[in-house]
DNA sequence: CATTGACATGTTAAAATCTAGATGTCAATG
DNA sequence: CATTGACATCTAGATTTTAACATGTCAATG
């Protein structure tokens, strides 16, 4: 059960509500690293406020409750940061798909694959937009923060996930179809 | 749910048991794409049976019971093969772990990296000898099999994690650790 | 001042998944 | 020939997750 971990974790950087909590899912946790429901999201605050992981520390207008992480919901995330598994299991359903290629023609798997590329370029602009903007605005030397650590794994997957599928496209089947226009890394 | 597509996948490559795709299960797919227990698989199977996607063609000693897809089965797996989601939504425990770093201090974070960076060194030298395996005795110049296109995204996905995770150990806090030795690409 | 859309929190029933077993078969080993 | 370990299937109960709704508030817009 992850969930609470995650939502520890974000409440962990600041105090938030529910629909905020949920907001950050749906922006950017859900495409990378997890993904809840409101329907989840709601219930679980509950729980974990009435084990005293976290508790509501303003009422705002529109029945909003701020949450806030308190002193043992930090060790507890603590506890769960410090101890990782020996092995992390994945449901990925874009790797699943990869993995069973070999079900459909290849001329099909070439348009797929054509498919991913153009994504993976799309999803790499998107987040190194985001990045240059940062970097353009932080103070040169300074020490990077660990949001922009992330950010930049973020940058180098989608970047390999584009280079493979270019690659494997190239050597799939035959010729014939033209692939979208590569995206190389910067300078 | 992914688990019907992940095993009528597994089944269209060859027939198999429960017994054997739950080891498939384990051995490869549980890391990179998909995880599901025995106690799923089962259930699952015989579900898919009653729908008329795979059929028992054999039953064997100790009551091994060997599935294969049927026609049905390979239409049903072309069509979610071929009608992929507008987004994947992802749920990886490493990935959130990432995401949560700034939830310990610096020096903890700094440990975290540095285990990273030992983890994923030994996955893709792991990776990297069944790959190499593989091209020994695979006749050169033929085109490759989807297998080992998939097996290539696994080793670059790898040194990228293990090229991040050196990079951003170097970055992250102050010195005094010092980091395993960096993991190079072969030439 | 009516409408719209973002803000905001929930519930319920069904489906998927996990934990933790139970049960039995067969081949190899000592 | 007793033991061990891989082979092999299966279930029950609890937990997690999803889909689909249900309800209401407030600010801005025309």
């Amino acid at each position: 059960m992850s969930l609470r971990h995650a939502l520890l974790g974000l409440l962990a950087e600041e105090p938030a509500s529910g629909y905020d909590l949920t907001r950050k899912f749906e922006r950017v946790l859900q495409r990378y690293a997890w993904h809840a429901k409101n329907s989840q999201i709601y219930p679980e605050l509950k729980q974990l406020a009435a084990d005293g992981l976290v508790s509501i520390i303003e009422t705002g207008p529109r029945g909003r409750q701020t949450y806030a992480i308190t002193e043992a919901g930090q060790a507890e995330l603590r506890r769960w940061m410090l101890n990782p598994p020996d092995v992390f299991l994945v449901r990925n359903e874009f790797v699943l798909r990869l993995f069973l290629l070999t079900a459909v023609e290849p001329d099909e798997a070439r348009t797929l694959l054509s498919q991913v590329a153009a994504d993976s370029a799309a999803a790499l602009a998107e987040l190194r937009e985001q990045v240059e903007k940062f970097d353009a605005t932080a103070a040169p030397g300074t020490t990077l923060p660990i949001s922009r650590l992330v950010a930049e794994y973020g940058v180098r997957s989608f970047q390999t996930l584009h280079d493979w599928a270019f690659w494997a496209h190239e050597r799939i089947g035959q010729v014939g179809t033209d692939p979208h226009p590569r995206v190389t890394a910067d300078p």
